[in-house]
DNA sequence: AATTAGCACTCCAAACGGCTGAGTGCTAAC
DNA sequence: GTTAGCACTCAGCCGTTTGGAGTGCTAATT
């Protein structure tokens, strides 16, 4: 807490870290010495280890064990002590290459990078995809599927596809539909999409849609069109995970999946870091999500002209390579950035 | 092989597979003559094992250890033993309630599903799709994103909607869009996709073409926009089967979710059922996959009026509660077969 | 001839105990 | 302030023992 990291400590703290970061083993006095070269015997280096301990930044899991960083040391690592690496050539290849979208559907894109994320990490990727919501509306169509069941298509300026298959109380004829979607078109244009849901509730209030049914039909479809639904996030390479030593125990790895199958948790995380634009990093419990002790989340927001879009990012043990993993995480952002960003 | 499996064998392989089923755990001569009412000694009991293990329906993982059934077993089981249940009143309900698809999205009815299914069954849940090329073609939407960059829109009959976004060479404005769209909606409807793809090349051979610039682009764009990728399979509650003690150990678990990535050999399994109407049992390495030994797969295919539109499943261990799960399986293929079925 | 009781045998798994070595904290010397 | 020295701790490993579950074989029984 107090003033008492002076350079030795700082030194110290960040060879175990380091240390730690490769070997997943508690470190010991002596690992140190050999390893840097911190020209210290192991009696003083113990003594430093012992307060940094009592600082909160080092646990030891027995007495006749070594040191493991706490939360706590990774904070401070990421904060003063890293050296940030740049992303390597073979990299920044890859990441080039598979951030590409010719061909490909909308969701497609988002997955292979996630994908890639993970790959090129050795850890978890993870994309959340533009949130329909923050967008702006483009078209509506309705599609009739039968006689009570209606498929709505819509589509967002930025190019996101959402569809819904609506089941309307009564049978309406193609014609119809096509009627509800040009007055709807009409209606929406240039608003975003939640202006949208004000906008057809205010609509359905107002006096002269009461009297035309076609009309009140046409905003009912649309407000149930417009319900959002689905979580548009994007979690790849789970089975990277089972290399690290950390989740060799089966129930460690249990408690991950199910954190992972709650995906409504971390899309709010991730929607937080929308607001708070590059980088950001969630060690251990700073999360505070359930299940999450133990991982680490590194994150980056993507943006296509002046509006934030969304977020990516890696997660992994605490244990993690900050210093190679935060520029990758950094350059895919700026990469996607530059793909959704035409003209 | 031959014959000789009379009634007695058969009861005690049945004690043998269903205690198995149970406990997971190696079953002994006399566990048998306690559960069910078998009154022989154990000693019989043994002789009638020996010659079990010998016609290739037992195993033994050491000799002072119990049996423990094979592949053939289960086969032998499913086939000739197996009283199949019928499905519970209150798995009935959830079944019913969670197949609905008023206000989702279409990736979302078979996403919940899938989910529904691992959840009903306490294994994990399987569901591929309808192949969007097995389908008829409705309706192409082109959408221009940014100078180079068109999102197009392809719906199908049965409410599949897919997109790409592809980026042709030269620019190409809305107008012109939306006239490549009419031309190829006049041209493409009421074909299935894959006389679409062909259709599409034998016209961009057509001497007609050569000449008009437009119809030429509108064709090469049609062509990346049918170019098949997405996979449109959903497996969902693989945390479900880490309950399983045959996972405790982390490689065997690595292995499986290895095999679970490879999405594509699935896909081929399941396309094969599509010709099989009805249920389909797959036993351990019956499924001819990489790392599933040791897991069994049940499907069940859905279909709208005459069309058999794609398979549904359970993947369990090979000790999986059969009984149970076969009329999990049979009676949600046929809810959602009922719930395509329109009119 | 089929069934069963009896028995010797096998082998895993858990328990036990001793040993080792890595690592610590403390104290006294430098 | 730093370091050498030393006693102490404790997880992990190894070899041994023991117990029990289960088997296969043989001889007695029905």
């Amino acid at each position: 807490m107090d003033g008492d990291m002076n350079i030795r400590s700082r030194q110290i703290l960040e060879a175990i870290i380091e240390d730690y970061i490769c070997t997943a083993e508690p470190i010991g006095s002596s690992a140190i010495r050999s390893s840097h070269g911190i020209s210290l015997s192991t009696a003083t280096i113990r003594n430093v280890m012992a307060d940094l301990e009592e600082m909160g930044f080092l646990a030891s899991p027995h007495t006749s064990a070594g040191r493991i960083p706490t939360d706590k040391a990774y904070r401070f690592y990421v904060d003063s002590l890293l050296a940030v690496k740049s992303v390597e050539r073979s990299e920044r290849e890859e990441i080039r290459r598979r951030c590409t979208v010719d061909g490909r559907d909308v969701d497609g894109v988002f997955r292979e990078i996630s994908h890639m994320l993970s790959s090129v990490s050795h850890y978890m990727g993870i994309v959340a995809a533009p949130r329909f919501n923050a967008n702006f509306f483009r078209q509506i169509d309705f599609i009739r599927l039968g006689s009570r069941r209606i498929l709505a298509i819509l589509i967002s300026q930025s190019g996101s596809v959402q569809n819904r298959i609506i089941e309307p109380q009564e049978d309406i004829s193609t014609d119809m539909l096509v009627k509800m979607a040009n007055y709807l078109n009409a209606l929406l244009q240039g608003l975003t999409i939640s202006e949208v849901k004000r906008r057809i509730l205010e609509e359905m209030q107002s006096e002269k849609i009461r009297y035309d049914n076609m009309l009140a039909s046409a905003l009912k479809l649309s407000e149930q069109a417009f319900d959002e639904n689905s979580s548009g996030l994007f979690i790849e390479g789970q089975a990277n995970i089972f290399a690290q030593p950390e989740f060799a125990d089966a129930q460690r790895m249990k408690e991950l999946f199910r954190a992972m199958e709650q995906k409504n948790q971390l899309l709010a995380l991730l929607d937080g870091c929308l607001k708070a634009p590059g980088v950001n990093i969630f060690i251990g419990s700073e999360s505070h999500l359930n299940n999450m002790s133990g991982m680490s989340l590194i994150t980056s927001t993507y943006i296509s002209g002046k509006n934030t879009l969304g977020v990516l990012g890696v997660i992994g043990p605490t244990r993690m390579g900050y210093a190679k993993v935060i520029p990758i995480v950094d350059y895919t952002a700026k990469m996607l950035t530059r793909i959704l960003t035409v003209e």
